[in-house]
DNA sequence: AAGAGGCCCTGATAGC
DNA sequence: TGCTATCAGGGCCTCT
């Protein structure tokens, strides 16, 4: 479930690890990710250098020095895994597996730089790997997608105007990559819970005080999460490597029949299926 | 056109 | 023990 922070997480850790270094080889082991892999991928890809690691929303890209890009969407089971050679896993990301044991199925895509692997581990293929081929391209491929909620464009006029007349629930509009992109199923949760706000209220009967909201807690809510390490959730084998924190801190998601954290509140925390997606509030003191 | 819902996929878990 | 059903949820697609 890599939401915004924790691809950020990944992505400030692998520009750490893989920056400046040249592919030597790749493996594919299945090309059935959310896009088949093209035969033509290995063979683009050796000898490219990684000039930087950045990121978009939810996307990974890798910045080649020749200005190519591979875009990685890690879906909501994907990770990537750093091996040195000697094969002791030397570091892991942060969402399904943050086992120092390296994932034995599902082990996908393996780049190889010098003295380093790269392992890309998905079990429900939801993730994918796409070569970009310059920066039109590129943006070709984000054009559909709103702002982060950092970004300036995420304002108040902007808000307002999006939601002005819409009858759409707020949760689903968080959850909506074309009005803001890099919120997914948890943190819409955790922000709506710290704004105050039902999820089920509609997109035009928000203020301008609660569009307010929106945009001062996404920013609120995602910042802690990437100062935290963003959050693991089922890891079931808990142990050492970047393990996410901010899951400790989650004030209403998977927290169903619980009081509500907030002091002046006895709420019980609901759970609430909003167009298929589990949602969860507390019904007395978000409005 | 907005919005709802289906679908892709595997693994964990619950219930019988 | 082994079977089946349910849930997990990002994003694309179709249907109304």
């Amino acid at each position: 479930m890599p939401e915004l922070p924790e691809v950020e997480i990944v992505k400030q850790s692998l520009d750490q690890k893989i920056k400046l270094k040249k592919i030597n080889k790749v493996i594919i082991k299945n090309r059935n990710l959310r896009f088949k892999i093209p035969l033509k991928f290995e063979k683009n890809l050796i000898n490219k250098i990684i000039k930087k690691i950045t990121r978009f929303s939810k996307y990974l890209i890798i910045n080649f020095t020749d200005n190519t890009f591979c875009i990685i969407h890690l879906g909501m089971s994907g990770t990537i895994h750093l091996v040195e050679e000697s094969k002791k896993k030397i570091h892991t990301n942060t969402s399904f597996y943050s086992s120092q044991k390296l994932p034995i199925k599902h082990n996908h895509i393996k780049i190889y730089f010098h003295k380093l692997k790269m392992i890309y581990n998905d079990p429900r293929r939801f993730g994918f790997f796409k070569l970009v081929k310059n920066k039109n391209e590129l943006l070709e491929l984000f054009k559909n997608l709103g702002p982060e909620p950092f970004s300036k464009l995420f304002n108040l006029m902007y808000v307002c105007k999006y939601l002005r007349g819409k009858n759409k629930n707020i949760k689903n509009f968080l959850i909506d990559q074309k009005f803001v992109s890099g919120i997914g199923n948890i943190y819409a949760s955790e922000i709506l819970y710290l704004c105050k706000i039902k999820p089920t209220k509609r997109g035009k009967n928000l203020s301008k005080k609660e569009c307010k909201k929106i945009i001062y807690f996404s920013r609120y809510i995602l910042k802690k999460s990437i100062q935290k390490g963003g959050s693991t959730i089922r890891d079931f084998k808990n142990v050492l490597g970047y393990t996410g924190k901010f899951q400790n801190e989650f004030r209403v998601y998977q927290r169903e029949n619980l009081t509500c954290p907030s002091k002046q509140c006895e709420g019980i925390i609901k759970k609430k299926f909003i167009t298929n997606r589990s949602t969860f509030f507390c019904s007395v003191c978000q409005k």
